[in-house]
RNA sequence: GCCCUGGUAACCCAAUGGUAGAGGUAGAGGACUUAAAAUCCUUUCAGUGUCGGUUCGAGUCCGACCCGGGGCACCA
């Protein structure tokens, strides 16, 4: 029966794409298409370069997803398209002398040619790169939306500022002091800058992840609760002595008001320059300013350096107790959090505390709490505990007196209950070229000028004549031509805002626009987008936890709230699929440890390669590329094409009239297939089909023969189950079987229930939780019948002789346990 | 420091609270071959990080700790 003939990997792949590339198994949205609709979106590249080992990965996961709705019905969208704004294509221009363009979307046909190559299900009718005025156009729409509603706005602030970058960061993009892109440190520049106004919604943001609970991994919607650190108190009204209004500072342990001993201001803040203002303490206060603004945010975010602070000479009062409590300047109290000024309770917060004791200020406790005294050990306790030394509030717990101190506060106009933040406004200017223009224009007389509607898109200039070095200001302040206009409103000489937007503005609402990815005339059609969004199912790295994902909830928000979306969430479930490492560390040229896509490509063929990233591990853990054996998996693949290959009855032959054993291997291992798929066990879904190719293998060679139907049966099956990982082979065994292309759209075989019933199972007999005997009984069995065959087992009966039952359980068919 | 994760064979990984092993890699032996490759068959290998608890029964649930990965971190 088997002539040896070798599967020929690369052959398969010649012969299949052009193919595929003429019958389109994956557009969607036709007219007349009646399956109902999914939506599954891959995290759309940034072009640089080929693609990698970690797109493979991504996409080969987002490709089950979707070909497995397919199979099963569904009419999948599943678009792709190019980030393509961006420093590199900048950075790039810069160092060949050309326009970034140009750069861009050499990148872009390289990469949508490595993918073509390997065969993403993707709809490349509704392929978008949000570089081209047609798209971004539609984000200066949504920033001018923003601008009505006072959403997007302008003010001066310290911004985080990448010294090699040349241009501002959101807070997003520091991490731990330095550049996410280049690693500098980032330093503090006090700039007019344009920001969104995502605190707005910092509480539906966190709120409406109840929506996602269960369909995002944890860890994302904790780092997202992390990120915007929603924190409960108090504000609280401080007399100052010489000053006309009180000080307002923000806690969030009011009960321990009466311990407050003390109060700090951020020593950058506007307060500590008014308070130390003719109050002696000019000098010193200079000096501290100057020696805080040197150190930079490594210093700053090191936990463990001592404290600093000075006297301000100036005094605040207690309303509680009306103790005079000196005012002191800081900078462990950040100025653009809370008030920029603080109540100090040393006695409970360690900061305090350490503070304190620095400046030999007094510590006085209110909480009892039964750990030892924080004067001694320099530790504050912050645990509950019962107030004292605290009039109103003595003997009551700690919640009991946030409450009553909370509402007495509000009775005497004092303070009030108050939340607070981590979360910053976004902050959206770059002073860079290779992004989407800020639609307004600045006039001399009207000031502040949005550009009509009418007049969008505000194209780029070309970047011809520009220097696109970075030199702190944006490269298109110096393109005469086109940033000097007419004022929209009084029509005087007046200039474009030259800054661009931070391309996560660009990525923040892509999967609306690829529901129709060429219309003219608005960012998206509402009643498109409600047929297909929310995304069903979004597949990316966990790289973006935080930025865009947190981003994109926004714009959903926001965008809901102008009337244009009827959901408030944009991705319903997310899959973060892990890195693709090399000997233990991610791939870099650098470290030369660097696996190529394109090689492995050559040698191993497509397949193989998407089938050893899928079978590699759970899609979230990370993949050792020197742990996995691509060769293995093309082992794998020929095992399987064999299987077609040996296949002897006739196509249309009667699959029931076939061995009844291998059939039900097959409907068995089809139904764990397809729940491995649903629950994201791609790896497992993998194994099953090893399992029945293994299976079958068995009964060609050693069981019911080749020519009986159940083999024809399993080898069909087996290819459909293919078809979610090995597409070429999956299309080819499809084709030895008989059947015309494609694969990809045979539609998942119908599961017979009745073979997924058992003759017979194994049933355990223990006593006390130890295995005595293994017995086959019929899966119908009942309790009674179970136990009575478990006390007439030779074992059993031996092992009980003389014994007294305690308590005895069945759990036909599986199991008996008897306890002496 | 706080929070989220994970720890099963030489390795990658499976196991609705019910036989620890589905699958693969590597290793060993064998069949075929002049030989090798390929192919096929057979096979070795852990008691689930540690300690305690719940349970008739724990890899699975609970608690503490150890180790790895990740997030937040002077946010009052």
């Amino acid at each position: 029966m088997a002539e040896h003939e070798a599967y020929d990997i690369h052959g398969v792949e010649a012969k299949w794409l052009p193919i595929w590339d003429r019958i389109e198994p994956f557009k969607s949205g036709r007219a007349d298409d009646a399956r109902p609709k999914r939506y599954v979106l891959d995290m759309f590249p940034y072009p640089s370069g080929d693609l990698h080992m970690g797109h493979a990965e991504a996409y080969a996961m987002g490709d089950v997803i979707a070909r497995y709705w397919i199979q099963k019905g569904y009419n999948v969208m599943h678009p792709i398209g190019w980030d393509s704004f961006g420093l590199p294509a900048e950075n790039a221009a810069i160092k060949r002398g050309s326009d970034p363009r140009e750069w861009t979307y050499e990148n872009i046909a390289v990469q949508k040619a490595s993918m073509r190559r390997y065969a993403c299900s993707f709809d490349w009718d509704r392929v978008l790169h949000t570089s081209d005025p047609e798209y971004y156009q539609w984000n200066q729409w949504i920033f001018l939306q923003m601008y009505k509603k006072g959403l997007a706005y302008r003010k001066d602030s310290p911004v985080n500022w990448c010294p090699d970058c040349q241009t501002v960061l959101a807070n997003e993009q520091v991490v731990a002091g330095l550049c996410e892109r280049c690693d500098a440190s980032v330093t503090k520049k006090k700039l007019n800058q344009w920001y969104f106004k995502i605190t707005d919604y910092a509480d539906r943001l966190l709120d409406d992840m109840d929506q996602l609970e269960g369909k995002w991994p944890e860890k994302v919607l904790q780092m997202q609760r992390n990120w915007i650190g929603r924190s409960i108190g108090a504000e609280v009204a401080f007399e100052i002595e010489g000053r006309d209004e009180p000080v307002t500072v923000y806690t969030t342990r009011p009960d321990t008001l009466h311990g407050a001993t003390f109060m700090v201001v951020a020593v950058d803040s506007l307060l500590a320059a008014e308070l130390v203002k003719a109050s002696g303490a000019e000098e010193g206060f200079a000096q501290y300013l100057e020696s805080v603004k040197a150190a930079t945010d490594i210093d700053r975010l090191a936990t463990d350096r001592p404290k600093s602070g000075i006297f301000l000479n100036r005094y605040a009062i207690n309303p509680v107790n009306g103790e005079k409590i000196q005012i002191w300047a800081s900078d462990y109290v950040l100025a653009d959090y809370g008030t920029g000024a603080i109540m100090a309770v040393p006695a409970h917060d360690q900061r305090d505390l350490d503070f304190a004791r620095a400046m030999g200020l007094p510590v006085r406790v209110v909480v009892e709490t039964g750990e030892e005294d924080p004067n001694e050990t320099g530790i504050a306790t912050i645990g509950d505990g019962t107030l004292t030394n605290s009039g109103s509030l003595n003997g009551l717990s700690k919640s009991a007196a946030i409450e009553k101190i909370t509402a007495e506060l509000e009775a005497k106009k004092l303070g009030k209950a108050a939340k607070n933040y981590r979360l910053r406004d976004w902050l959206i200017s770059r002073q860079r070229f290779w992004g989407t223009p800020i639609p307004i224009i600045h006039c001399d007389s009207c000031g502040e000028v949005p550009v009509p509607e009418s007049e969008l898109p505000v194209a780029l200039p070309s970047a011809q004549g520009l220097d696109l070095k970075p030199a702190g200001t944006s490269p298109l302040g110096a393109a005469a031509d086109w940033v000097n206009v007419a004022c929209p409103t009084c029509g005087k000489p007046a200039k474009r805002d030259a800054d661009t937007m931070d391309t996560f503005v660009d990525s923040s609402w892509y999967f609306l626009r690829y529901t129709n990815p060429t219309h003219a005339t608005q960012a998206f059609d509402k009643k498109l987008v409600e047929e297909w969004a929310p995304v069903d199912q979004y597949v990316g790295g966990v790289t973006h936890a935080i930025l865009h994902l947190l981003y994109s909830r926004f714009f959903t928000k926001v965008l809901h709230d102008i009337g244009l979306l009827n959901f408030t969430e944009p991705f319903t479930r997310l899959l973060n699929q892990g890195m693709v490492l090399m000997d233990g560390s991610a791939m870099s040229k650098s470290r030369g440890n660097l696996v190529r896509l394109s090689e492995q490509l050559d040698t191993h063929g497509v397949d193989s390669i998407r089938l050893s990233l899928i079978f590699a591990g759970p899609p979230e853990d990370d993949i050792d590329w020197a742990d996995v054996s691509p060769s293995g998996s093309l082992k794998f693949l020929n095992r399987a094409w064999r299987i077609s290959k040996d296949v002897e009855s006739a196509a249309g032959c009667d699959f029931s009239k076939g061995d009844l054993a291998l059939r039900k291997v097959t409907h068995k291992s089809l139904r764990d297939i397809s729940l491995a798929v649903e629950t994201y066990r791609f790896n497992v879904a993998v194994a099953r089909t090893m399992e029945l190719v293994n299976a079958t293998r068995k009964a060609i060679d050693s069981g019911c023969g080749p020519e009986d139907p159940a083999v024809r049966e399993a080898a069909g099956a087996i290819a459909i189950s293919l078809s979610l990982v090995a597409p070429f082979t999956a299309e080819e065994m499809w084709s030895v079987l008989g059947h015309e292309p494609s694969v990809a759209l045979a539609g998942w075989p119908v599961i017979d229930p009745v073979l997924l019933e058992e003759d017979a199972v194994v049933a355990i007999l223990q006593i006390n939780g130890k295995i005595k005997d293994r017995i086959e009984v019929s899966p119908d069995i009942s309790d009674a019948d179970l136990e009575k065959l478990a006390m007439e087992n030779p074992e059993m009966s031996a092992a009980l002789s003389g014994a007294t039952i305690l308590k005895t359980i069945v759990r036909a068919p599986k199991l008996v346990n008897i306890v002496i």
